[in-house]
DNA sequence: TATAATCCCTCTAGTAGCTATAGCTTCAAG
DNA sequence: CTTGAAGCTATAGCTACTAGAGGGATTATA
């Protein structure tokens, strides 16, 4: 058995954060000690540190949700649990992609070396959107 | 003068984040008609263009505030301006690099091409980090 | 056994940057 | 003059936590 301090080193997840899951129904209530404080199981740290992993990897609350319900069905087919990997795939590819053009344009405004802000680049660069070389 | 529609479709900004914006204190509160709707001129136009392609740039409000004010003082070293462009584009690569580990763990992921959950590399490496190739 | 240090409890509110809703008023066209 | 679109305020909700107040529980040491 578990305190919920306990877990929290076990997992790295913040004990605020570990109510909080409780709260969202991630985890289930564990039992309590005479004294009304949580005490958790083995089954309790190992479905907190998958929710960690899988918050880790930026899988959403949401889908952690349904990972987990796959994960309690070995049988099941697992198409669901691809398609959830696969899309967030496609969401951080975009990600990267979007930043990427983000990050070209900022190189190039940062290379500005004016003195002051009457012909600074960056300033000018962010008051007219025609000064920029791609879209965003 | 441009009503508050007017003003969002010319910006692309929408109608609720520019009173959001005005709560705010990013722009001024501008004049109103007889029947109390807000009547912008130019320099709320501009002001406004500034602010979306700032966002547009993931510039958080905050620094669009410092940059702000910088640009109504172009008498004023560009410094600031600068610093906050340059740590800007090391948060933006900074964010690419944490996304590229990200992704190629996810490509690793969704090549499980196995039928159920019993097996699946998805779920099992979520339940266990020992299984991941990179940190995170 | 007493006490101090540490841990844990609930509840509320705050973070960023909007977005949505409800219930009302004003404006512009026909 | 009427009707429909557009605008108004105020409040609440979104994600995924985090912080703080004001208490009670547990544990280690004296």
């Amino acid at each position: 058995m578990f305190s919920i301090g306990q877990l929290s080193k076990r997992t790295g997840v913040k004990i605020p954060t570990i109510r909080y899951y409780e709260q969202m129904g991630l985890i289930d209530a564990p039992e309590r000690s005479e004294g009304n404080q949580r005490r958790y199981t083995k089954e309790g740290l190992s479905r907190l540190s998958f929710i960690r992993h899988s918050r880790d990897l930026g899988f959403s609350v949401e889908n952690i949700r349904g990972l987990l319900e796959l994960s309690q069905h070995p049988e099941k087919p697992c198409d669901d649990a691809h398609s959830i990997a696969v899309q967030h795939l496609k969401d951080v590819q975009d990600r990267i992609a979007k930043l990427r053009r983000l990050e070209r344009e900022l190189k190039r405004i940062s290379k500005c070396d004016s003195g002051n802000v009457a012909d600074c680049a960056v300033i000018e660069t962010l008051a007219d959107h025609r000064l920029c070389e791609t879209e965003h």
